[in-house]
RNA sequence: GGCGCCGUAGCCAAGUGGUAAGGCAGGAGUCUGCAAAACUCUGAUCGGCGGUUCGAAUCCGCCCGGCGCCUCCA
């Protein structure tokens, strides 16, 4: 095992903590995904890539992960959202699910091990409710729903450094006579008609929010796991109301050693969420050609903070992240020696590295890690000529682009089929340039330009790229 | 009302005790037929006031401003 000293944050101690793992070389994560009600928003990819990211690096660093996602899948805005479109809940929740598959993969967001839903785990949940009635953490209110009883679990708070007694204050609108205390929560929510619903000893219904997670852990991850994350949002009452139930009867085990949360995306200086509806969806990022370059945003500050997302900060983070491309843009991997070569380049190349890991290490730093990434490509392009150390270290910077998630490729063209059409305009005008025809040269540039296409001149003639 | 976070150059953003990383934008150069790209040079004493300290952006207190959670939410 190398000797990592790798630090995360926990919210549950509100401290930077050294990473160590249950099983050495293992890592189980949890991270909470969307309720697929409707199209998913850049919030969410911002969360799916801070958790990829994250997932990265650890791979990187030579753990293995297993990384579990879950999908809420039946719920009450589900309910409401499907009959308004006239649909099943169960073909909303599919479609939303592929979309979010198909969106996440552009995003180059890998896969999580699993996919957990919630409909797929009724029997576990069910057993968990029943374990939690006859232990006292839960009851029953005949007509009614389950309810978690908070007061019995002493702990109750202590992820989002709350009290009871605090909580009660300022608190709810409106609280459902059936609770014992305000803050009790559903774990069994009985049906009204038309409603899906499965069979229960408390009648038919379905599974509150909060009790998915814990089963789903219980049943895919067995018992405590590493890393438990998710929005900043989800810390109370849905993080919390997780600890109670498994921890409650799971005699006193932490559900998870690191409780990780991200922070919440902002529009106009205000957290972007679906309720609020201000928001830009997934689509909408990638029909802008940004998924990268959102990538990129997210990468620019530290994942606890808020990010704000605006026009000014897109763009300066589409230049930004063209000079990386840039950097890399002619490197053929046949041409990266396999063996170090004895340059400057590969010194910078090492001393490059162990910033960035060490940036990594101290809590996924990625400004700083992005900042190492910047110098070398710096030292890369004061090259003039592609050596061999030039390719090395081209493929350094990649490679821990890479572990960030970032391609670093040319953005696709929108047209695929007119490549041939520019490349034979952009011969023409070197032709003409040779031949000093600069004022036509000159037009076709502009034009070219207009249409979306960079020329850039050199001595080896001219290349041409997309804008993004 | 309770709990928590934040306020660093025009913008974004690292930095938690020893005299401020990086990116974008801007300015001046180099290169270029011109441009683009790239490279070189160029900017801040860290919201305000007070305190601790040999020394603070970094610790403490107060104030001002912003955000999040306390209700579904990544």
């Amino acid at each position: 095992m190398s000797t990592v000293s790798l630090t995360i944050t926990n919210t549950l101690t509100g401290r930077k903590e050294p990473f160590e793992t249950i099983e050495p070389g293992k890592v189980k994560m949890y991270v909470c995904g969307p309720t697929v009600y409707a199209e998913a928003h850049i919030g969410h990819a911002m969360s799916a890539m801070v958790f990829d990211i994250i997932r990265r690096y650890l791979e990187y660093r030579g753990y293995q992960v297993i990384h579990a996602q879950n999908f809420t899948d039946v719920d009450d805005k589900i309910i409401v959202r499907a009959s308004e479109l006239g649909i099943s809940p169960d073909r909303l929740a599919e479609d939303m699910i592929q979309e979010w598959m198909a969106q996440t993969a552009i995003l180059n967001v890998k896969p999580a091990t699993i996919y957990p839903r919630a409909t797929q785990e009724i029997d576990t949940i069910q057993n968990l409710i029943e374990k939690l009635i006859s232990t006292g953490h839960a009851y029953h209110v005949p007509g009614s729903d389950v309810f978690y009883r908070v007061t019995s679990f002493e702990d109750y708070g202590k992820l989002s450094h709350r009290k009871l007694d605090d909580m009660l204050a300022g608190s709810r609108i409106y609280v459902d006579p059936n609770k014992e205390h305000p803050m009790d929560f559903v774990l069994w929510k009985a049906a009204k008609e038309g409603e899906p619903a499965w069979e229960s000893p408390w009648g038919p219904g379905r599974p509150g929010w909060h009790i998915e997670c814990s089963a789903m852990i219980q049943r895919h991850l067995g018992g405590q796991i590493d890393i438990h994350g998710g929005g900043s949002d989800l810390v109370f009452p849905h993080h919390e109301n997780e600890i109670s139930q498994s921890e409650s009867i799971n005699c006193g085990r932490g559900l998870a050693r690191y409780w990780v949360h991200n922070g919440m995306l902002q529009l106009s200086g205000e957290k972007m969420s679906k309720s609020e509806g201000n928001f830009v969806t997934i689509r909408e990022l990638l029909d802008m050609g940004g998924g990268e370059i959102f990538r990129f945003m997210v990468l620019g500050s530290h994942y606890r903070s808020p990010l704000a997302f605006g026009q000014e900060t897109y763009d300066a983070a589409r230049r930004g992240l063209e000079r990386l491309i840039g950097t890399v843009r002619d490197l053929d991997r046949r041409d990266v020696p396999g063996e170090r070569p004895d340059h400057p380049l590969a010194d910078e190349v090492d001393d490059v590295r162990s910033r960035f890991e060490s940036a990594m290490d101290d809590d996924f730093n990625t400004p700083v890690a992005l900042a190492a990434l910047f110098d070398l490509a710096r030292s890369i392009n004061r090259e003039s000529e592609p050596t061999p150390a030039v390719r090395y270290a081209q493929a350094a910077l990649q490679d821990l682009a890479g572990v960030l998630g970032l391609r670093l490729r040319e953005p696709e063209p929108r047209t695929s089929d007119s490549g041939p059409y520019v490349d034979l305009l952009v011969q023409v005008r070197d032709e003409l340039r040779a031949a000093r025809q600069f004022e036509l040269a000159d037009r076709i540039r502009d034009r070219l330009s207009a249409l979306g296409v960079s020329v850039e001149d050199s001595s080896e003639g001219a290349r041409w790229r997309w804008n993004a």
